[in-house]
DNA sequence: TGTACATCAGTGAACGCGCGTTCACTGATGTAC
DNA sequence: TGTACATCAGTGAACGCGCGTTCACTGATGTAC
């Protein structure tokens, strides 16, 4: 009787490593980007480790650190690209709602949401300073012209408020979104479970068709 | 030359243990509670341990298992007490209202908010049903009622709505005033820092004097 | 009033685990000559 | 075209740590008789 060959060994070196040099990764920042980023999904934020995504991405336990110096760096690089993806959506919800303000503010409302519920990953580390080396720059102009997204949408709403008035009303859409978002993704709006459904109760509370 | 005794021994047992018996704690159960609020409080809800909150109550390791099983378990105490407090707040805030419908609901939104920046242990932990037993009955209820006190201030609000339309209010008043409170425990209201801030805010917004 | 016993709250030693970080190293790559 | 070398991305062994859980135990308490 003849065994086969442990199976890694039937696998030619260019099927186990996405690159095709065996030492040098070539894109690893990315790929633990992008592992990080299963892990969040499967395992939740909780669960999240540097062996975990290394394992993740098929390379040595040290290598995250390495690339980011520590867990938070690595959480920060993730949560700056979250916010980047969020403020691309919520450009495009604008762009949905047209030259009509009060439309356009609907639209981004409704990117708001629909970004937690598709990309969870990305949303439950964006608003979670503690993990996060919070002031990085890189993470704080993202995540600040993303906000800028929804302020000039307000302005634009009220072009004759003052600034007191258009933080009052900003904080207002921010906080009923935010807690729409997070309400739904912790499971707490027993009504509307699915995506589907959360899309007709933003839909519905936004004023959209 | 003399050696002192320990320091441990020349302190009488009753001051090393809150209770008069060195064996039996006589209360150790709301003892833990207390341990674990203030170990969130102190050390975010991520660094919670059994270890460490039994370190707290002064009491060995194990003992907090013996009590609630598990971890989780002693969570879901700490939750069910904290949904207990929050309803309680939210009828003073109903209270504060009178017979005033409208005042009402204002009124049980800021002592929403209130409530998660006054006792934000709480809060934190209330919110994150992945680190609880979130079917465990007691929690359920106290969750449950908690949050038929909003939905009555809707209900009075709107006496004749049907059923879809005073849940569509209830879910945006409570998105609403649960995203400004996770938002400011967050950190994420520059403009709102301090909590006498965020009254003054949350009084602005629900139209409040 | 005293004794025997059941109960069960709390102990403490032991277990195995996964973690973050460090550090001397390996080996692929690009460049200078 | 070939050789020497600097660079630095990624390795893997080792470290010490705190954790949750288990389990045989200890000892305080209350009750039955």
């Amino acid at each position: 009787m003849s065994l086969a060959p442990p199976a890694s060994r039937t696998l030619p070196r260019d099927m186990r490593r996405p690159r095709k040099t065996s030492y040098h990764h070539g894109n690893l920042h990315a790929a633990l980007l992008e592992a990080a980023l299963d892990s969040v999904r499967e395992l939740g934020v909780g669960a999240i480790s540097l062996r975990e995504v290394a394992r993740r991405a098929g390379v040595s336990h040290a290598a995250p650190a390495h690339h980011f110096g520590d867990k938070a760096g690595l959480l920060t690089s993730l949560a700056a690209q979250g916010f980047e993806r969020f403020g691309a959506s919520l450009n495009e919800g604008a762009a949905r709602g047209g030259s009509d303000a009060k439309q356009r503010l609907a639209w981004v409302g409704w990117a708001y949401v629909m970004f937690a519920a598709e990309h969870r990953a990305y949303f439950e580390i964006m608003f979670r300073p503690e993990l996060l080396h919070y002031s990085d720059p890189t993470l704080a102009q993202a995540a600040s012209s993303a906000y800028q997204i929804l302020l000039d949408a307000v302005r634009a709403l009220r072009p004759d408020a003052n600034e007191e008035e258009i933080d009052l009303l900003a904080t207002r859409s921010w906080a009923e979104v935010h807690g729409l978002a997070t309400l739904w993704l912790h499971g707490n709006l027993k009504q509307h479970a699915s995506r589907a459904d959360l899309d007709k109760l933003v839909r519905r509370l936004c004023g959209l068709p």
